[in-house]
Formats: structure tokens, C-alpha cells, sequence
DNA sequence: AGCCAGGGTCTGC
DNA sequence: GCAGACCATGGC
């Protein structure tokens, strides 16, 4: 567990002693599309349903307006928190070039996103850049979404976007997107295709599975799997990892990394683009 | 203007 | 199985 305690003070929980977290690392490194800064450390965005304002000051974490038993039920998980990175560093620092991008960002980790949220804004990621993946996915979240108290909008889920148009998908600028974003929802509301085995189906299973929907392809399918269902084996290969992988691991990464392999991939992509 | 962005599909060999 | 055209959009 990488926090000391947990502690619920005039309407906020506080954290202590939290280890291995880089707050402004973690939500604006690609892996998310929801979260905007507000200032020094703190971010606001919306996941699992739920509106957050949360703040980092060095080991102490603050999620505004937040009970305990919510971030006991929600965000204790959405965060990773019961996974020790230090394990997890220890097994990716056995080897050299891995140990210098954990070292570039040592608090980076992996978030357990909504599994849907996470699917559908992979495909929308699809030959597309961050800043304009964050803007379709808000606008998709505007338009279909519910509203929260305070402004935000939802994800909205599979149904909801089951019934609507190509056209009325494009019009958020999703481009040729749109009907890929159609065909998963309108699969995942018919229960054609159920989320839900996903987390502990055999991996090649489930990567056969999403890639049943127009649009998926391996890369999408493997970001699904890592970021929507906790899956850390996977490791999606976009452009970066690719040449990261031909310079650095000819022949793949080291066997040790397997059961956490997708979370070293998290650690180089960051260090990829934003490193030196 | 041309290239690139956390890719995938479709076609032709 | 594998290369190449094509796909919408926006920033640089």
C-alpha cells in the first residue's frame, strides 16, 4: 500500500505518507483524457462518475469534498494505491535503461480507469494527439453525458451513445472515429460484446474480443486492457515504444518484467516524450 | 505546404 | 503475411 493513512477532515480526505506518486505526472501523461490542471498541483476531472478536485503537497494528497468511505470505494482503487511500486521499480530497475525512466519520473503509475471510458477514448485516440483527444472526449461527455453538480459531465455509457447517429458523432470532430465509436457502443449495450469477462479472461481471449469491434486494433485493444481493466501485462506499442523497443530491447523486454510489463511501457513512454 | 499526432482498414500482391 | 493508400482534424 503506497500511503500511511487515510483521513477525513471538514469534508476533505487527506492522505500521508503517500510514496511513489507524481500527481501531475500521472494524469497528464496520456493515459487519461479527463483531468485539467487548476494550479501548482492541483487537478480537477472527472472519472468512475464522479467529479474530483484533487492536490498533491509533497507525501500529503487532499481530494476535495471527498468522504472517506468514496475514496475507500473509488478512488483508493482508481489510483492504484493498494499496488506497492516499490516492487514494481524494484523488479524494472534490474536493468539499466529501464532504471533511468524510472528515474526520470519515479512517481508515475497506472490508473484503473472506467473500462468503457478507457476503450472508447483509445479509439478516439487512433492517429490523433493529446490535446485534441482531451477535446472530442470532453465534447463527447458534453454532449451525451450527465451533469454533475459543479458542471462537469460524465462519460456516457455504451447505451447512451448506442442510439445515436455517425453524423451526430462527427459533429464533435471525431472524424472518420465516429463509426468506430458507434459500433463499440452499440456491440457493448447489446451485451454482443460484455465487458465485464474482460478483467479476468485469458489475454489473448480478451484481445480477440475487443478487437471484434471495428476500429480496434492490437495498439487500442492493449490500451483498453491495461488502463480499463487492470490488466499490467499488456503493453501497448505505439509509435514511441516501438522505437524505444528496436534501440533498447531487440528481443523484447526481459521475462521478469511480464507480470508488470505494461506499466514499465508507462514509465518509458513518459521518459520517451518528455525526457531530455 | 507539408508533416505529425498513443492506428486501423482495406486493397493488391 | 505484408506494404501502401486512405481516413478527419488541428497544430506547428
Amino acid at each position: 500500500m503506497d500511503y500511511t493513512s487515510a483521513a477525513c477532515r471538514d469534508g476533505h480526505t487527506i492522505l500521508t505518507g503517500v510514496r511513489h506518486f507524481d500527481l501531475g505526472a500521472i494524469l497528464d501523461c496520456g493515459q487519461c483524457f479527463r483531468w485539467e490542471q487548476r494550479s501548482e498541483g492541483c487537478y480537477a476531472g472527472v472519472a468512475l462518475g464522479r467529479a474530483l478536485v484533487v492536490e498533491q503537497k509533497e507525501d500529503r494528497v487532499l481530494l476535495r469534498d471527498t468522504t472517506l468511505r468514496e475514496f475507500q470505494e473509488v478512488w483508493r482503487d482508481y489510483f492504484d494505491l493498494d499496488r506497492d511500486y516499490g516492487e514494481v521499480k524494484a523488479i524494472l530497475e534490474t536493468d539499466e535503461a529501464m532504471a533511468a525512466a524510472v528515474a526520470f519520473c519515479p512517481g508515475m503509475r497506472v490508473l484503473r480507469q472506467d473500462p468503457w471510458e478507457a476503450l472508447c477514448s483509445f479509439i478516439i485516440s487512433q492517429n490523433n494527439n493529446i490535446p485534441r483527444i482531451k477535446g472530442i472526449v470532453e465534447r463527447l461527455c458534453r454532449a451525451f453525458g450527465d451533469l454533475l453538480p459543479g458542471g462537469s459531465f460524465t462519460f456516457p455509457p455504451p447505451r447512451r451513445l448506442a442510439g445515436r447517429t455517425v453524423e451526430e458523432l462527427a459533429e464533435l470532430r471525431s472524424g472518420f472515429r465516429a463509426k468506430y465509436i458507434l459500433d463499440a457502443a452499440r456491440l457493448a449495450a447489446s451485451g454482443e460484446l460484455e465487458l465485464e469477462p474482460l478483467y479476468t479472461m485469458e489475454l489473448d481471449k480478451a484481445r480477440g474480443s475487443l478487437m471484434s469491434i471495428k476500429g480496434v486494433g492490437p495498439k487500442v485493444a492493449e490500451c483498453a486492457l491495461l488502463y480499463g481493466f487492470g490488466r499490467a501485462e499488456c503493453v501497448p506499442v505505439d509509435v514511441w515504444i516501438k522505437r524505444a523497443l528496436a534501440q533498447l530491447y531487440p528481443e523484447g523486454f526481459p521475462p521478469a518484467f511480464s507480470p508488470i510489463a505494461g506499466i514499465g511501457q508507462q514509465y518509458l513512454f513518459h521518459y520517451m516524450r518528455k525526457g531530455r
